[in-house]
DNA sequence: TCTGGGGTCCTAGGACCC
DNA sequence: TCTGGGGTCCTAGGACCC
């Protein structure tokens, strides 16, 4: 692979200048954008949330919310009981009440276009991990040069700027990390949220980890927290001391990751996003059942918003899986593949449906649809974003391609003589049939 | 109060092949 | 007739992220 190498210029990998950049509450800031009056208060978005009701999880408090006990992922009943709801209280009630709202990913999403098309205008390459954040290589728009002889540098002058714009052409507050590499910048983002801008040079960059608690590194979540901490391992920095070897033997590869990003050693380019690998759809009962009419219904309503939002984006899949959540939250995962690539909502279904029967008499919270071992046509797919599909960035399985066409045509070759043995259901789609014409050696490979 | 919904990556064990 | 060694692909589960 070439590697995105700047003409004439040898970039050491200690100049390179990151900036992640992490919009604050998003949720809640684009409620605000439409409901200004909501500026100030506490703000509760919850998913699967309905008006006056009580089901659903907390997508998104505000500051003004968090404060009054309500977090991320809670439970909407249990922020109910730390928050009241403005309109279920009377006049004469003088505590603090907060203001409920459901999710609304279509309008998010708009406002997310907007921020990200500002990001596109600040940087070559952007890496979108979410709806509200971002990478951006911008080592040959700024500098790390100081200005004023002073603290203050070149980098951050172009942080601020992107800041601005976002908060003045949008109107929602960001926070902005810049650093010489991936992990140490999206550590900065978070660090003076909201509306942060922390800069990190590269001399800087120990200095700024070392005290920083260790689950504030990306990648260590309650789990390996709490194993570090048994390890005698309580900051960043108190791991960029230890001794990698154990650290490897208890976490895998991930414990030599983690014990650099503590030491601020982090090469990963910035790529441009990619396709999804997986595509999902999920979605809670009320309260758990085990009927299993109840169970089919959800799953082919699942599954039939999945094949479509595949078909939207121009994915076809190879492996149909369910996900079952028992009670008390026991999650269990089925999934099978398929010999070949395929776009079939009836599939889907059918297959979803099989892997269901295992979970005929258990009690179940919850059901979940996913694809995935995706494929993207891209040559006939008319996309609408604007993007060029990525070409397989940054190494690994550059190298892949080939192979794997060969293996996607033959296989497709037998697409039909698996669905016809094992679903009972003669494929009638015309695509399949087309496209195993004039493939006559199937598997002939030695 | 029984935890929403959408993802990614890694690991382990088994099947299967040479 | 037996014990390798190397490799790929698959499924299932776990940790983590937003």
């Amino acid at each position: 692979m070439d590697g995105p190498q700047l003409p004439g210029a040898t970039v050491d990998a200690e100049d390179r200048i990151i900036l992640h950049v992490d919009m604050d509450c998003f949720y809640a800031s684009c409620e605000r954008l439409r409901e200004p009056e909501l500026r100030g208060e506490p703000l509760v978005v919850g998913m699967g949330y309905e008006p006056g009701e009580g089901h659903g999880a907390v997508a998104t408090a505000s500051y003004e919310a968090r404060e009054h006990g309500v977090e991320s992922a809670q439970a909407i009943r249990q922020a109910l009981d730390a928050l009241p709801r403005a309109e279920d209280v009377g006049d004469d009630y003088d505590g603090v009440v907060g203001y409920y709202r459901p999710v609304d990913m279509e309008f998010y999403q708009s406002v997310a276009e907007e921020v990200k098309a500002i990001l596109h205008d600040y940087a070559e390459t952007v890496r979108e991990v979410s709806i509200d954040e971002a990478y951006l290589d911008v080592t040959d728009r700024t500098g790390w040069d100081r200005v004023d002889g002073g603290d203050r540098t070149i980098a951050e002058g172009y942080g601020r700027h992107i800041k601005q714009q976002i908060g003045r052409e949008v109107g929602v507050p960001a926070s902005v990390g810049v650093a010489p590499n991936m992990s140490t910048a999206k550590i900065a983002s978070d660090f003076d949220k909201p509306d942060g801008l922390t800069v990190v040079p590269p001399d800087d960059v120990t200095g700024f980890l070392d005290p920083l608690p260790v689950d504030e590194i990306h990648g260590v979540g309650p789990v390996t927290a709490r194993e570090l901490r048994e390890l005698g391992i309580e900051t960043a920095g108190d791991l960029a001391d230890a001794d990698p070897a154990p650290l490897v033997d208890r976490f895998g590869q991930r414990g030599r990751e983690l014990y650099d990003r503590a030491r601020g050693v982090d090469d990963r380019e910035v790529t441009p996003t990619g396709e999804p690998k997986s595509l999902s759809r999920e979605s809670a009962f009320t309260e758990a059942t085990d009927e299993m009419d109840a169970k089919r219904e959800q799953v082919r309503a699942l599954a039939a918003d999945v094949a479509a939002r595949a078909r939207s984006r121009g994915a076809m899949y190879r492996t149909i899986g369910i996900k079952v959540v028992t009670p008390p939250f026991d999650v269990n995962t089925r999934a099978s593949s398929l010999p070949g690539p395929v776009d079939e909502p009836d599939l889907v279904e059918s297959v979803a449906l099989d892997l269901l029967e295992e979970f005929a008499d258990e009690q179940v919270r919850k059901l979940g649809v996913r694809v995935s071992k995706l494929s993207f046509e891209e040559a006939d797919q008319a996309r609408l974003d604007g993007f060029e599909p990525a070409d397989s960035p940054a190494g690994g399985d550059g190298m892949a391609t080939p192979a794997t066409d060969d293996a996607e045509r033959v296989d497709r070759g037998r697409i039909t003589d698996w669905i016809d043995a094992d679903t009972g259901e003669a494929s009638t789609e015309p695509g399949i049939e087309d496209r195993r014409e004039g493939q006559s050696s199937l598997g002939e490979f030695e």
